[in-house]
DNA sequence: GAAGGCATGTAATGAGTTACATGATTAT
DNA sequence: ATAATCATGTAACTCATTACATGCCTTC
């Protein structure tokens, strides 16, 4: 259950008014859906899932690019039920385990999103990045760790993709795998950066 | 004023002891940092700043692949304030700006920071990247514009990039410059793989 | 039948986002 | 002197992170 369903929103009636006879149908006001439930809802394209299947999903996946806590899993289904997106069925006996589904309307909304322009800017958050800009004010010892740190980190994530997409490449949905290759031209890329610096900064000491 | 430095955190001494004979020292049990402060940290390191100085710094530089809300650079200063790695003093009338600077204590943690080692992964978040991913419960046609609206967002970033880069190479900090070459190989291979992708698209559609 | 990991979830806290508000400065 | 934009900040809300809790299943 959404444990913030019952939060002030938005007064739609007054509360002594007696009961409508509208039909009751989706809210009134829609919350602004955000990165996190288009990824719930795409996934729920696959078929109905439980949060924890949806973890595996998106762990495989984008997962590797865009990280989700669990308990953001948890949550946001929740949340697209009661926007009315997804529709869940409750376990009987046992931990009554939810399994979701995605409805119609939750299609409808994947849809337009995929129609809908997409401005945003690309974010790279890296601390690696982060921590190089700042070197200056750091020891030089701890930016060539860095560096060696960095290059191995995505010459090991560049590998792994690099297997994935061999092993998925005939298999899986032609998009999903181009999004894989994107993923290991952009590894190879910072990979092949950290590699040119390592050979600078080891350069520079030898002169 | 930080605005939730009053927040229960943890109880350091009984409410109706008399105020013990300690030097009332930095807090007992420091908050654990995030990037958000490190940006702030390294931003002060620079000199004295207000909170419209760092979203400048920021903007140019970081603030091109890692977005901060103005907001947070108004609250996080004021947040190390309270955990000491921060100074502020408040101008006497007009808006009573505040202006802040960073402590030892604060160059330490930056400097400590720079120190440890960085296993985290770097976080790649495009929603373009997703649309891509799940274009398969969407149009041909979107999918066609998402192409090329990226392509199109790429390639003008990586120009404003190659602009700046011939503007600051030469006075820059040398750190930075790298940074920035990061940025513009990273942006140069994104904007490769949507031409390339495009290419495909079209290429399918005469065949 | 106990240990360890997998599956499922919640609570508490902290951070980030959006919207609002308004004083100062500059340009017209 | 009015408009526009820059500079400065707060409030309300939503979201994310961390830690905790515990049932379930396998394996030894």
């Amino acid at each position: 259950m959404y444990r913030r369903a019952d939060h002030p929103r938005e007064v739609t009636s007054l509360p002594s008014e007696p009961a409508a006879p509208e039909p009751a149908r989706a809210p009134v006001r829609a919350r602004k859906l955000n990165a996190t439930s288009y990824v719930v809802l795409g996934m729920l394209c696959h078929g109905p899932a439980t949060s924890y299947d949806l973890k595996q999903r998106i762990a495989y996946t984008i997962g590797n690019f865009w990280a989700f806590a669990h308990s953001q899993i948890y949550d946001e289904p929740a949340r697209l039920v009661a926007d009315g997106l997804v529709s869940e069925t409750v376990e009987q006996g046992g931990r009554r385990k939810r399994t979701y589904s995605i409805t119609a309307d939750g299609r409808a909304a994947l849809r337009a999103w995929l129609a809908t322009p997409t401005p945003e800017q690309t974010e790279v958050r890296d601390l690696g990045l982060l921590k190089l800009f700042f070197a200056a004010f750091g020891e030089r010892a701890d930016l060539l760790q860095l560096a060696r740190d960095r290059y191995e980190s995505h010459r090991s994530t560049a590998e792994g993709y690099a297997e994935l997409h061999e092993r998925i490449a005939d298999v899986a949905d032609a998009w999903q795998v181009k999004t894989l290759e994107l993923g290991m031209r952009y590894e190879r890329t910072v990979e092949q950066f950290w590699a040119d610096f390592i050979a600078e900064l080891e350069s520079e000491k030898t002169e």
